[in-house]
RNA sequence: GCGAAAGUGGCGGAAUGGCAGACGCGCUGGUCUUAGGAACCAGUGGCUCCGGCUUUGGGGGUUCGAAUCCCCCCUUUCGCACCA
């Protein structure tokens, strides 16, 4: 009679989901459900608590939303569904990251020019997403290639100028014969490039770095206060890399005043060392050098250079090396040892020279091997001793031998000890060192956001005014990179001469880009000032809503952008633009989507296109059966034919609402249903959407039973339930069953009463030894003697207590009794 | 090599010290029926003399009791990788 009453549309009593998501769909964009009106962002418009609900925003590809993408954002939207629908002021907003090498390289293969492709996979991407049915608040979009974006982007990069965090460096940077261009050390896996796979060599370069590096400790302290998931904020602490030791100075012989720092973590060692490595690429080299062995050493360093990095970057590969002839004075034994140089000593880490401890380092040791150095023990582990044959390395900690007055002494106080004297005779210092580098922002490639510098031969470097900005990125025809290393914005000299703001006089643009990951480090500052033409982002909206309260997206982005974005948030607040210095407060990493055991790539042919499901089975099913696969956060295995089990259950609990009568509600159903609520309540919280599903279905099928009629009461409060997931479904049958408007906005996530989730009487597990023998029902609370007495009295529990003595009695409240004979 | 996570029916998975296999797919049998990609009912790890026995990658241990905690091994996935 209700569902009459309500029928606007054709919508029949059965489901039919295109229908239904079609009527709903429209009516959330007329009447503006999900968005806010900018005066209500600034207000804080709705009622309750803000909640900045933010996901990883998608790289429009022209291949359009896939699987991963869904269920990404599947799992996000659930979770801004849920907050919404505890009473909080929720904000989802959705964007695109549309800038950098990947669109440039499909544009380049496919021959459309980026300023054509980009805003038909937008407009693509766009359409497709809201078939999903997600939250999106469409009036706070952003797109990072559009100038009134990137106008901020270079904004941001100015005041980075400013602080001195933006510095021009010559350095040896990662350069990608594949793509073109220079990579981030971020950017480089196991000396290949993580984009194209080419093999990366080292170029020295004059580039722009954000001095991420001078943030090191702050990015790593900070990560103990945040709620991220524990992979994430283990990645970044590799990442970062953090080590203790010291920096030790070793004088060379003969050479007044030069001498060569090494980093260590083990000083306690220092007695061992017997040699000296510096990289191929260290400054002093040539220096050092001694006539005889010149030509020796060129031979080698050219032999390196012209190598990659990937083919350097084997570990297990037979050590090489060259003697310099130099020799340096180990400070702790004042002995002269040699000076090599080697492609196993990296540039990039530490000091780029090592003392080498060949009795204790395996690196040192197979090259000490290869080459006839000495070896010398100087720890001896359990069961060593001073004369131990040093046929082998020991890598561990110990007592120390063979090093003087420090005899006897353990590896962990040896360390402060030798290098406190050390320092004291100006020969070394306790030293941290950092695996993080600099992050090089600068690529000679068109598609991004020009670099708002300008060189001017009278005045040098000179940021653009910000009254200028954006700097905008020209339509050029031949957009096509090359190996020279200079950008394809050089050949335009109509773009990048200009005139000088401080003299007038001529000046030229720089003319690389900056780095796709500076785009996407500030984003989620822009979107609620989206639209705002004055600022980035404006004071009073930010201090409103932000940081983040829930951040969701993959773990592929656990260093790269979730790193880059920390940095630039803390600089901001450095800088006084904003009040926090951590941009997200929760992270959740959601998993993986694979297709029979494989992650779906093209290669492989195994990618699922979305819109056939959603075609055929609707959105709402689509998203119960991705969030249904297994666990959220641990990803699942995409199989076609288990989506007619999350079908089947909407389509069951859409009829159980609709023939529900009105009629006193069951106790056991009562108690089940509270029960429910409670599970779903906490799975909800905590991202397990696979298995509050299911005790939906379980419920479900009790309410259902033998195919009864049931009870409204028993069934309302799964059209609550089930929104997250269904939102379509549960706003048509929120007002078929007299619901007012949306049931986000006027739904609230039902309560539950723990009381009334137990019931008088629980099933008692009564073990003799451990073993299950009854299950015997008993009343709530019982005691223990009672409880004893009543497994006694069973008749098959007695039979395994015939002819052996009761020890024990095991007594677990309301729960279990474990009878212990012997 | 280092670090981390995981290993449970035919399949996806549930249970994180107390009934292993919830929920779903698939499968078997049945009811109804406009014979169907519907709904409902019963069954579904293995063995069984129908009392039970056995079972969570393998082996050992702790415990009254272990998928769960500890040790060793195997396998898989992910991250890092000559980081001094």
């Amino acid at each position: 009679m209700i569902r009459d009453m309500t029928d606007e549309t054709h919508v029949t009593d059965s489901y039919f989901p295109a229908e239904v998501e079609r009527k709903w769909r429209a009516r959330w964009d007329e009447e503006g459900t999900n968005s806010f009106t900018d005066d209500a962002i600034a207000r804080i418009g709705r009622e309750g608590r803000p909640f900045y609900n933010l996901m990883m925003f998608p790289y429009p590809s022209a291949e359009g939303l896939h699987v991963g993408n869904i269920y990404a954002f599947t799992g996000a939207d659930i979770h801004g569904r849920y907050r919404r629908l505890l009473g909080d002021n929720v904000f989802e907003p959705i964007g695109f990251d549309a800038f950098g090498i990947h669109s440039e390289n499909f544009a380049l293969k496919h021959g459309v020019h980026p300023m054509e492709l980009i805003p038909r996979n937008i407009e693509n991407f766009t359409r497709q997403l809201r078939r999903v049915g997600f939250m999106y608040d469409w009036s706070h979009t952003v797109d990072t290639t559009s100038p009134e974006y990137y106008r901020w982007t270079q904004w941001l990069f100015l005041q980075f100028y400013k602080a001195g965090v933006a510095v021009k460096k010559e350095a040896p940077v990662n350069w990608c014969p594949g793509c073109n261009t220079v990579l981030a050390n971020e950017q480089v896996i196991a000396g290949a490039c993580e984009r194209c796979g080419s093999a990366v060599e080292m170029r020295t370069l004059s580039q722009w770095f954000f001095r991420i590096s001078d943030y090191a400790q702050r990015l790593l302290d900070n990560l103990k206060t945040l709620d991220w998931s524990d992979t994430t904020r283990r990645m970044q602490e590799n990442w970062i890399g953090r080590s203790e030791g010291a920096e030790l100075v070793f004088p060379i012989a003969g050479m007044d005043g030069e001498s060569v720092r090494v980093f260590t973590t083990r000083p306690d060692t220092v007695f061992g060392a017997t040699y000296m490595v510096l990289a191929p690429e260290h400054p002093l080299v040539d220096r050092i050098t001694t006539d005889q062995r010149r030509t020796a050493v060129n031979e080698y360093i050219q032999a390196v250079v012209s190598s990659d990095l990937v083919n350097r970057k084997i570990t297990d590969k037979q050590k090489t090396g060259v003697d310099t002839g130099a020799r340096a004075i180990n400070p702790a034994t004042g002995q002269e040892i040699p000076v090599w140089i080697a492609d196993y000593v990296l540039m990039e880490y530490g000091t780029g020279a090592i003392m080498a401890v060949p009795g204790h380092d395996e690196r040192d040791f197979a090259f000490a091997q290869a080459f006839d150095l000495p070896v010398r023990r100087v720890i001896a582990g359990s069961g060593d001793s001073a004369d131990s044959p040093v046929g082998e390395v020991y890598s561990g900690g110990g007592t120390l031998v063979n090093s003087g007055e420090y005899d006897g002494m353990e590896s962990g106080e040896a360390k402060s000890a030798i290098t406190a004297a050390l320092a004291q005779r100006g020969l070394g210092e306790a030293r941290v060192n950092f695996r993080l580098h600099d992050w090089c922002v600068s690529r000679q490639r068109y598609w991004g956001p020009p670099i708002p510098i300008l060189y001017c031969d009278a005045c040098g470097t000179v940021p653009v005014p910000e009254d200028q900005l954006p700097v905008t990125l020209p339509f050029i025809e031949n957009y096509k990179p090359d190996a020279s290393g200079i950008s394809p914005l050089a050949r335009h000299e109509e773009w990048y001469l200009t005139e000088c703001p401080s003299c007038g006089g001529r000046a030229r643009r720089e003319t690389d880009v900056s780095d796709t990951f500076l785009d996407s480090a500030w984003y989620f500052l822009r979107y609620p000032s989206a639209g705002n033409h004055l600022a980035p982002f404006d004071p009073e909206v930010t201090r409103n809503w932000l940081p983040v309260n829930t951040y969701i997206g993959g773990n592929e982005h656990a260093v790269l952008h979730l790193l880059y974005s920390r940095f630039v948030t803390m600089v901001l607040k450095d800088l006084g633009h904003i009040h926090f210095e951590e941009p997200f407060t929760r992270f959740r990493a959601h998993g993986l989507i694979v297709k029979d055991g494989a992650k779906m790539s093209k290669s492989r042919g195994n990618v699922i296109v979305p819109d056939d499901f959603i075609e055929e089975y609707g959105a709402d099913t689509f998203r119960t059966y991705l969030m249904f696969l297994g666990p959220y956060q641990e990803g699942g295995d995409f199989r076609e034919a288990g989506i007619t089990g999350p079908y089947n259950f909407l389509n069951r609990l859409w009829d159980a609402v609709l023939s529900a009568e009105d009629r006193p509600i069951d106790p056991a159903v009562e108690r089940k249903l509270h029960a429910t609520i409670a599970k779903c309540s906490e799975d909800l919280g905590e991202l397990s959407y696979n298995t509050a599903i299911a005790a939906m279905m379980e419920y479900l099928n009790v309410v259902r039973t033998g195919g009864r009629t049931p009870e409204r009461e028993a069934v309302q409060p799964l059209v609550t339930l089930i929104a997250p997931f269904a939102p379509h479904m549960a706003e048509e049958l929120w007002s078929r069953t007299g619901g007012e408007g949306s049931i986000f906005d006027n739904g609230r996530w039902p309560t539950f009463d723990p009381a009334k989730t137990v019931a008088d009487e629980v099933e008692f597990v009564v073990q003799v030894n451990g073993k299950l023998r009854a299950r015997l029902v008993m009343r709530r609370g019982i005691t223990e003697s009672e409880a004893r007495d009543v497994a006694l009295s069973d008749a098959n529990v007695r039979r395994f207590l015939e002819g052996v003595e009761l020890r024990k009695v095991v007594f677990v409240p309301d729960r279990l009794v474990n009878l212990v004979v012997g």
